[in-house]
DNA sequence: TTGGTTTATTGTTAATTAAGGTTAATAGCA
DNA sequence: TGCTATTAACCTTAATTAACAATAAACCAA
């Protein structure tokens, strides 16, 4: 009746098993699939809550068949599972609309962490009159206001600082790559956009620095973890 | 008093006997299994406070149980037991979720203090709001946000140095083998990385150096030992 | 066995290289 | 214009590599 239902598209057929049986020990009804060229058809037939979507299959990649999904306008969350050395191309658009990403190998707990989190914010964004913020130490987010509230004062983030914010607290306390930011943000991870983050993590941080419970660490070559503790 | 339950996997008969009587002895329950396949029904029926595996198992492996029971989202402490030659794997096991591991052949006591810290830090880490720092002498070591507090003297680590002050800490007082720590922390233990490890070994040593009870001890040609007395 | 010699390993510090921090200048856009 | 994004310039720091010193283990002759 209430269950959620989980579109789950991947190819690796132990791994799949393995994931299905423990989403479904959880309660969630789980539809998988292992041929992208189907997928859109089922996805119509079920019309699930949420689609978990494997980047690397045979036929049809994740990307393109979330584009295929966003192409008829649909809000659904897409959580995408990708390998370490496929986070470079098709990631453009990413940002728009309910999209996430789990760098492989994942854990259980994580995966239900991020589907979790997407079917919150899928939630709170339809309901008219909820705010969608975010407290952080003495700071309040507001993600699609953009800004950011310390007690009275309000200072507004524009577009590229606000996106940068949600990502690093959306895995606050795990490493993003560099790599994953910039091809998520600015949909290529070129040196002069690399530059580029370089200065938007100077921005936020200065506008972080009032409360010492909040970090931006530098893992160098690697990329950032955001603390919060 | 309750009795502490382990599950015990282990295909080697006569060892898991000598291993699983010993345990008994210092009033463990110890329930042992031989093959992989069955693990995951005696888990569920016994549910054990913590559970040692071994990684060569026939039928199924035991990183493939400790996704299993991880992905139940169950966050019993899993050690693993490796064989010398199985080295990289480690890195693959402490993906899936793994709270230590052992190398074999190990020594009955050595055995115990892992079992006896990873119930500690089960106990310890779980509480929410709990900080994720550590006491070491007359230091704190924040792992995430890679400070080393004396005091109200706060230093700050770069990523590689709280990473194998990490490392040394888990494994205190046992021996680590150069060659896991440089497979750990860079990857592979070729000859200008095992230069970089003696780097960054002198510059622990400098920022320890306040507190004579914290050592870090050379094993010449096998490894080192931090030891806290 | 002893003491000395060799050799491999590690300690230490400095030099180098590469990544990122910071701030200002420019470009682009509504 | 006034804002945001990008590029540039210069600076700081982390990570690696190099160079030389110290040390322990291995070897060997008497």
């Amino acid at each position: 009746m209430n269950t959620i239902k989980i579109l789950y598209v991947e190819d690796e057929l132990f791994l799949g098993k393995i994931v299905k049986e423990s989403l479904e020990i959880r309660g969630f009804d789980v539809i998988m699939e292992s041929d992208g060229a189907n997928v859109l058809q089922v996805f119509n037939r079920i019309k699930p809550d949420i689609c978990i979507l494997d980047v690397m299959l045979p036929n049809k990649d994740g990307f393109t068949i979330a584009e295929e999904i966003r192409s008829a306008n649909n809000p659904v969350p897409i959580i995408f599972l990708t390998a370490k050395t496929q986070t470079a191309d098709l990631v453009k658009g990413f940002t728009t609309g309910a999209n996430d990403y789990i760098r492989k190998p994942f854990s259980m707990e994580e995966l239900i962490v991020r589907i979790e989190n997407a079917l919150r914010f899928q939630k709170e964004g339809k309901k008219p009159g909820t705010t969608d913020e975010v407290k952080m130490g003495k700071y309040t987010f507001h993600l699609t206001r953009q800004t950011l509230m310390a007690g009275k004062e309000e200072k507004k983030l524009s577009f590229r600082e606000s996106e940068l914010l949600k990502l690093l607290y959306e895995h606050r306390e795990k490493i993003i790559d560099r790599k994953d930011i910039l091809n998520l943000l600015w949909g290529n991870d070129s040196f002069f956009n690399s530059r580029n983050l370089d200065v938007y993590i100077a921005k936020l941080r200065s506008y972080l620095k009032e409360d010492d419970s909040l970090q931006i660490i530098t893992i160098k070559g690697i990329g950032y973890r955001f603390v919060i503790s």
